[in-house]
DNA sequence: GTCTATAGCTAGATAGAC
DNA sequence: GTCTATCTAGCTATAGAC
């Protein structure tokens, strides 16, 4: 077998990046492919299901980062609550590049995206709600309150990540990540 | 002259149910013209500058919108400010459809939109947020609280229509709105 | 002012050479 | 596995009849 350009995970971090600033019906497969370092035919290789499962591939490795350096920080870690907080804080910083990029759940919360990827995306979030309604149980905050917190915390990114790009600014973002932090420590 | 089949009024009502569910890339003149109850070319006789001037029209409505029935009621409105609060968050509802529709500022927050219209939606956000401090003033809140619990909230909706449109649950939206009251009010 | 018809282009997707 | 070439369908936009 001829080897690979480039593996399906820097494809995947590549691509993220056009797909989570223009969604999905403003990706064309070219820009795709650029990004990605090949030519839009080769992408059918890796991708026999087309543009949809393209960025099912995306979304999952988007995901799978979640899971790995937040979710199961979060809910699973053995260090500290203070600790896991800390560090899966920063992994969302480094997600969302300190607030300068957008969030690809967010990005594909317009239709089509949203009528094709809906329903795993709803998952992720409650993921997210989740991993840190167990962080706030763990730092001693009652189920109702800890959850209520979880829930917030999401809202308040995704919002501020919405005005990040509208004042083409990433102040919001960071003051949100400030807060959830003292939120969970004050 | 031949009478119109709808006002333009009308016509950027229509458009944009479509546009803050697809936004600019994912709306089609085609899906805009049948929306408004007309055939792709008639639209080029209202907006001549094609695509681009209609979203602005579009834009300029729901911004339109937004000054008298919200960013009006609030700053320059002769009740009280309890009343006028309820009353501008009565508009916000109808605006949104209690959570079931996505804010158009969101929907074009995306490029290519964003490069288009993102200053005018930055001023407009601006304007939502300088009204909110009004009312907050108002109600005896100090400058700087006013300002942040104007941008919190402002940041807050947009949160709550992310979440609402991923959960396909207006909920989110819901209780937003009525922490904004209580938050004003208590 | 609205329509049908169409130009010119780019989209997603496929065939087949290497 | 990647590429060039190409297909069809849809896009924005225009021309011109009514």
């Amino acid at each position: 077998m001829r080897p690979q350009k480039v593996t399906e995970h820097q494809l995947a971090e590549r691509m993220l990046e056009v797909l989570r600033a223009k969604g999905y019906d403003g990706s064309s497969l070219n820009e795709l492919a650029l990004a990605g370092g090949l030519k839009k035919a080769s992408l059918y290789h890796r991708f026999p299901g087309g543009k949809q499962e393209l960025v099912k591939s995306v979304l999952d490795s988007y995901t799978s980062y979640l899971e790995q350096n937040v979710f199961e920080v979060l809910a699973k870690g053995k260090a500290k609550p203070k600790k896991r907080l800390k560090k899966a804080l920063g992994k969302i910083r480094t997600l969302y590049h300190e607030g300068a990029s957008n969030c690809l759940y967010r990005a594909l919360s317009l239709d089509p995206g949203l009528e094709l990827f809906g329903e795993q995306i709803a998952m992720n979030c409650k993921q997210w709600i989740k991993a840190f309604s167990i962080l706030g149980r763990d730092l001693g905050i009652k189920k109702k309150r800890a959850k209520r917190m979880a829930f917030e915390g999401l809202l308040k990114i995704q919002g501020s990540l919405v005005l990040a790009k509208v004042f083409n600014d990433t102040q919001p973002f960071q003051e949100v990540v400030d807060e959830i932090w003292s939120d969970y420590l004050g």
